[in-house]
DNA sequence: CCTGATTCCGTACGGCGTACTGCGTTCAGG
DNA sequence: CCTGAACGCAGTACGCCGTACGGAATCAGG
């Protein structure tokens, strides 16, 4: 029994992404509820940025000893997978009745925007995607929308991976600078200025010729805006449509 | 002339990335190397994992006081910049004499094998990317390659950014399993038998008849294999053969 | 040989996640 | 209503972490 339903742990995430349980009857009245602990977390993550996020600080914003946590989550990583989840109910489905490649870009947008709007999923990648039913919902959907093309599963599943990936690596770079900035106090500016010895010092046009003639263009001024991503997917996603026939 | 040489911290960073400073010759002779405290870090991150890499172990891995590294690095970021450097000194470039396509493959392929072989260079990118020799030579190369195209300059650094974030994307998939199961002991299996009680339980065909439907014909069988991430550069580098026309 | 520079490292501080424990509150069963 | 069980809460403590500091050992130059 214990193989067909899981191991302890895995129930006890399950039922708190999917099926908070209610507060106990016996004993006193909970102070806090599940989603205020969450909700607490993803504050704290979004002013001091996911590096400084201890269940020590979360518990402060909320006015709680630390250990109190404990009781509404078993441990760190679980609260950051409800976080996560947290995070992707707040993602607009397009509507079904686009073509499928307008359904497609609306999703990449709202991931590019869930990703802005939350810095700290990016970390999250790293860890497995939890099975929450906020997550699950959009990841449904998007496989639907890319499914219209009528290309078969396997490509199917594959395209739905291209596109998260493709939004992921470029909220990757456009979010790492800014929230990096924002925890450290050190701006890009910053950081190529505290580096400015290495223009006179060690940089050389001839070693770097490629480089500097891009630089002299002005090629790296914005190479990570939206712009560069969506015409990115637009190449991509013309080779689908071309694949779809 | 600190403005235009940029701060200590930083001059002392690119000197140990471009110019490591030979050994003084007042005091006692240095017991290690620089590049044998790199070297212990990556295998202490490839053995254990990157999060479980930490100062103290380095330290032990050589023999040696927790404390005596930092004669050798100012801190552990600095550590982690160098071994990012001493990654990328094993990309081998492409001929050059291949045509640009070609060219932009083998970079990618070069990047994929170097993500296996040091997962936790996935981490890294949410650092800025250190402004070291070997990481420069590699992006200098792939700026060359895809200029082939004779696509203006910005197109050029948009291109080779996409590329990068592609394979990036990809092997993060990839990586993430594999690194969280020799990290944990929990793999992939492992993973989804602890939350086999979701499909039971929570999962309903109704809710995802999408995913349903290619799990039932194997869509989800090898998602992010090779293959996957070839088929998704291959589109768009079709793209961009078109656009160089 | 002496001196000053430099390496090495023990100790310590403040932070982390969380196991354990004891206390006080609350309600169900009598 | 009374009481004991169940439970929320939080203080303390343990073993980690990065690293500041200072003392002891070691060496080259004078």
């Amino acid at each position: 029994m214990s193989e067909q339903w899981g191991t302890p742990e895995g129930q006890a995430m399950l039922r708190l992404l999917w099926d908070p349980p209610p507060p106990p009857t016996r004993g006193p009245k909970q102070r806090l509820t599940l989603d205020q602990v969450v909700a607490a977390a993803m504050e704290v993550a979004a002013q001091q940025g996911v590096d400084e996020l201890s269940m020590r600080k979360v518990a402060q914003h909320l006015g709680v000893g630390a250990m109190s946590l404990y009781t509404y989550v078993p441990g760190k990583d679980e609260l950051f997978e409800l976080m996560i989840d947290a995070a992707y109910a707040d993602r607009v489905m397009p509507d079904p009745a686009l073509p499928w490649r307008a359904q497609v870009e609306f999703h990449a947008h709202e991931a590019w925007r869930m990703y802005q709007a939350h810095p700290w999923l990016i970390r999250s990648h790293l860890w497995r995607m939890p099975l929450g039913p906020h997550v699950l919902d959009v990841q449904e959907d998007l496989y639907r929308a890319v499914a219209l093309t009528g290309l078969p599963e396997k490509r199917v599943a594959q395209i739905a991976g291209l596109v998260e990936s493709q939004v992921f690596g470029a909220a990757r770079s456009a979010v790492t600078d800014t929230s990096i900035a924002s925890k450290t106090g050190v701006t890009v500016d910053d950081y190529w200025n505290s580096r400015m010895g290495f223009w006179g010092t060690y940089y050389s046009a001839e070693r770097f010729p490629t480089m500097t003639r891009i630089w002299g263009k002005g090629g790296f001024d914005e190479e990570y805006s939206d712009a560069s991503w969506e015409f990115g997917l637009a190449l991509f996603l013309d080779g689908v449509e071309r694949l779809a026939g």
